[in-house]
Order: structure tokens, then sequence, then C-alpha cells
DNA sequence: AGTTGACATGTCAGAAGTTACATAGTGAGA
DNA sequence: TCTCACTATGTAACTTCTGACATGTCAACT
């Protein structure tokens, strides 16, 4: 007779995806397109989702009771629904973000690095010449996005949307660490020889 | 009658895994069982699989010709196979690695950081230090490494190696960008306040 | 009048990855 | 002698993630 159905919260699981999104939720309430379009930054830089996982996880979180929904007519064939996180979806975040994540970083361009030499030194070269350049392009447009938030006082613990700014930071280090290896490794590979590690350009 | 088995490696697609295990490939001849644990150094930093994983792709890599392999009697069961990377394997690696990654990092240590001040500040606080100390260990760890390849020249692009040397380096900057971001991280959730983002400690 | 892009929600097939199950020899140490 | 760890290879069930298919409105631009 007991518990056979629906929201036995203590015992439900969740995925990664699912606290990626009730993370979102915490700022309060979106649609499954809202929370795709808001997946792209500046979790983005660290967490990628499409709508296609985004919506049955949506479902799959309104079934354990860790959000809600409401419907609206929308202009497609079917209803648009706002979901708003739940106070046992809030619960179970938290108790999730105590948790020491285990799981190891991936990065097929440091993957590639590893076999650099098998390829065509001045095509390799090339290829971390452009990362460079693209780090930097990044790391130009983190530092404005992180001057506005620190000018709206985001850079405060206290500040609802501090997150967004922690995150950002870590995209600014993740940039910069990128610009100097990847600098490094294209003039050992355009050279042939080993070179001198060296500091971020002026 | 024309080419309906095996090895149009033209057409074949491939997986990141598969590269990967190509790469490794490149060191040398090895069993399944070596690879399973050469992926875990200094490739597992950005890019990990288990053996139940590398074996079924051995077996795909090995159909489309790019592996080839030979089998000596085993402890086990069944017979133990060394694997060699092929020709064909290895202009397909080499096609591989100069082709762009477009892939997105994913850390789940920065996503949680994005809903951080939903969580209790002390323990938030708790599992930035303890990430700031892992990382200060593994920095020492792989500094280590890297002066041990130093000396014997595998910071040389020439040096058979070298892909080891490059990726153990992106690992040094990692953990350093880990470093200084979980001891701000940190400091902020402490105290509640914004804090200066600091140097790397002495 | 027609096209493009944003809004909006969903399904399905398949690839990629994790966890657990299954088997068996060898050598070191309790 | 027994147990443990290492060597060695595989399968099965399951979750996660991607790419493609599917539908339909509304506003702006051509």
């Amino acid at each position: 007779m007991a518990g056979a159905d629906g929201d036995d919260s203590a015992s439900m699981a969740g995925s990664t995806l699912g606290y990626a999104l009730l993370s979102l939720l915490t700022r309060g309430p979106a649609t499954g397109y809202q929370l795709t379009q808001q997946v792209k930054a500046p979790i983005g830089h660290f967490w990628t989702a499409r709508h296609s996982q985004i919506y049955p996880e949506l479902a799959r979180l309104s079934a354990a009771g860790w959000v809600a929904s409401v419907e609206q007519a929308g202009p497609g064939p079917r209803a648009k629904k706002t979901y708003a996180i739940t106070p046992s979806g809030l619960a179970a975040l938290r108790a999730w973000l105590v948790i020491p994540p285990t799981a190891q970083p991936r990065s097929e361009t440091t993957l590639k690095a590893y076999a650099a030499t098998s390829a065509d030194p001045a095509a390799m070269a090339a290829l971390y010449t452009d990362l460079a350049e693209r780090s930097t392009r990044l790391l130009a447009e983190y530092e404005q996005d992180a001057e506005r938030m620190r000018a709206a006082g985001q850079d405060d613990p206290a500040h609802p949307r501090f997150g967004n700014y922690a995150v950002l930071l870590m995209g600014i280090e993740s940039q910069r660490a990128v610009h100097r290896w990847a600098r490094w490794l294209a003039a050992c590979l355009r050279t042939g020889r080993p070179a001198a590690y060296g500091e971020p350009e002026g």
C-alpha cells in the first residue's frame, strides 16, 4: 500500500542534466525552450544539452515531483509549459551540490595533442595556432562580461546570480590556460624543436 | 563482387575512443588490457574509458582493418590478443588529427558552482577548499613527471613520446587554473563577501 | 506573396559510456 | 592452504547523448 506511486524523492537518483536544469530553475520559472537557450551560456562553456534531451528530462523531473509546470496555449500544435522548481526539487539539488564530483573532464583537443607528431606538422601547427586565436577572442569576450557583472555587483556571493559569475571566471581561467598551451604547442610543431613556455602576449 | 566485405577505410567513420586507441598503438603493439592501463595516464587526465568499452572498440577497429592482432595463449579462458596499428589505421588517424575539434569540455565541478549559493555555504566552501588542495597535490606530481620528461628529452617534438609531454603540460595548466579558481570561490563562500582573485600561493 | 528566423514541443534510432556479471591462471603473502 | 591482487578477455543491461524527423504559429523582410 505504501508509496507505489510517484515522488518518493529520498530514493530518486537524478542525472547530472536534471540537476543542471534544477540549477537554472532556481533563477526563476522557464519553458523547455528557454532552458535550451540558457544552457548555452555561461553553463554551456562546461555543460551542454540539446532540446531533445531537455524535454524528456523535464518530464522525468516532473514525474519525480522536483518541478511543477503550468500550461498556456502556445504557438505550435502543443501547449507551452512553464516549469518551476518545487521545494522537494530544491532539497534534491542542495543534497547533490555538496557531493564531491568525481567525473573526469574530457577534451578532444588535448587528446589530439597526444598523437600530434603522427600528423603533418604544418597542419597540426595551424590547428593549435587557430585554437590560440580563438581563445584570445573568447577571452576578450568573457572579460567584458565579467566586467559588466562586477559593475552589477554580481561578484558578491549574496547576489542571486553569483553562480553565473563563478562559472564565467572558470571560463576565463580555462581560456587563459588553453591560450598559453596552444601557443607553446604550435611553436614546437612549427619549429620542430623544444619551445619556451611563454607568457600570454601583451 | 566489389568490396561488400571489410575495410573500405575511406568511408569508415570511427569514434573518438577508436582514435584514442590508435594513438596509443602508435607507441607500439599492445593488448586490450595494456591499453586499459595506458588510458589512465596521461591521456586519462582528459579522456577515460573502461575495458568494457575498449574490447568491443578494438573489435570494430579490427573489422575496419585499422588494427591487426596476433593471438597467444593467455592466462584466462580466452586467447590473449596483441594489437598493432596498420598502415590504413595510421592514415585514418592522421586524417582525424587535422580536423578541428568542436566538442565542448564538460565539468561537473564548474556546473555545481553555478548553483553554489543554493546550498549550505560552509559545505560548499569545504568542497572547493578540498578541490584546491587536491589540485596542489596533482600539480606537484605532474611537475615532477614533467621534469623527468624534460631530462629525457621528451620536450622535443622529434621525441616519439612528445605527445605524452604535451598532454601533461595541459594537465599542469588545468590544475593551476582549478587551483586559483577553487581558492577564490572557497574564500567567497566562506566569508560571504566578494574575494580578491589571488595569485597561487608560494 | 513568399521566405526566413524565432518561438515552441515533442519522438525515434542509434552511438557512446557505465556498471555489473562471468571466467580462469599465476604468484605473493598470511 | 587460503586469500588476495594482478593478468586477461569478454557480454549484458542500462543510462546518457546526438542527429534527424515531425508539426505549427507569428513577425519581419523581400
